[in-house]
DNA sequence: AGTTGACTTAAAGTCGACTTTAACTTGCAT
DNA sequence: ATGCAAGTTAAAGTCGACTTTAAGTCAACT
């Protein structure tokens, strides 16, 4: 199938999907002409590297996810990622515990409700990995 | 409390802080020569926009969430977000057992895994949002 | 044979979120 | 009084993830 044929299955805009090939994420099984063909299966590739932005993860992080490089899956890596995501979920249902209760807590300001600042501060000093400091 | 105490309690760069305020999402309570003041909530301030930064919010989100300005709490825009969160919290979850699964499972490729194809395939569709396309 | 509509490329542009740079100012310790 | 560390500004730069543009190609239909 064509690219416009992908694009109207995937729902992703053909530059996007150009733009993915172009880094490694995706490719094509040849050419018709000039055109790149795709098998059925980037359909499924493309769901995946959505799902893959909507949870934070960028396009370098998931070509070394996602691509069977010849040599084995990394598993490690998997199971890091995963591990990843499960401290971001807390961060996330944290954030929208607050937020449901700022929507209902009668304080002036979110600021001045002890609950809403228990949730910011149990959040805090994440700012602070200094392992990680390591520029270049 | 200066720019640079700010930075230490915040763990966040000065440049960040100054950005954020010219942005409008915090403020500086006056100046000591050129300097500017902060007071001491502004670092629970930092936290909580942080932490949103974390969760996907964009600044400019933030800014309307978290303004106090001067007329009311939005708690319908807060509750709106907590859902988002809430959707987004089931996102996070599917991936990290579709990769929690692919790090264990046998199969040659992920794609080859029907577990892990029905997982991709359950979080399709998300980029259809038709009604979202009113470009400006 | 000619037209058309879907594709192609490379290069430049955009957007959000910052960071970096360069030149300048100033409170405070010596 | 002097020096300097810590701050200031405006403007430009960076990075990731795309999108847009402009000029060209081509398979297929009439």
């Amino acid at each position: 199938m064509d690219i416009g044929e992908v694009a109207r299955q995937s729902g992703l805009p053909a530059s996007t999907i150009r733009y993915y090939e172009s880094k490694g994420l995706i490719h094509s099984v040849g050419r018709h002409g000039l055109r790149r063909q795709f098998s059925a299966g980037v359909i499924n590739q493309l769901a995946l590297i959505s799902l893959g932005c909507r949870v934070g993860f960028s396009l370098d992080e998931m070509s070394l996810m996602f691509t069977a490089d010849g040599t084995q899956i990394n598993r490690q890596l998997l199971a890091d990622k995963a591990a990843e995501l499960d401290e971001k979920v807390k961060e996330l249902t944290m954030m929208r515990d607050g937020l449901q209760h700022a929507a209902m807590c009668r304080a002036a300001s979110h600021f001045e409700c002890p609950k809403f600042l228990r949730i910011v501060s149990m959040s805090a000093r994440k700012n602070f990995r200094t392992i990680n400091k390591l520029k270049k």
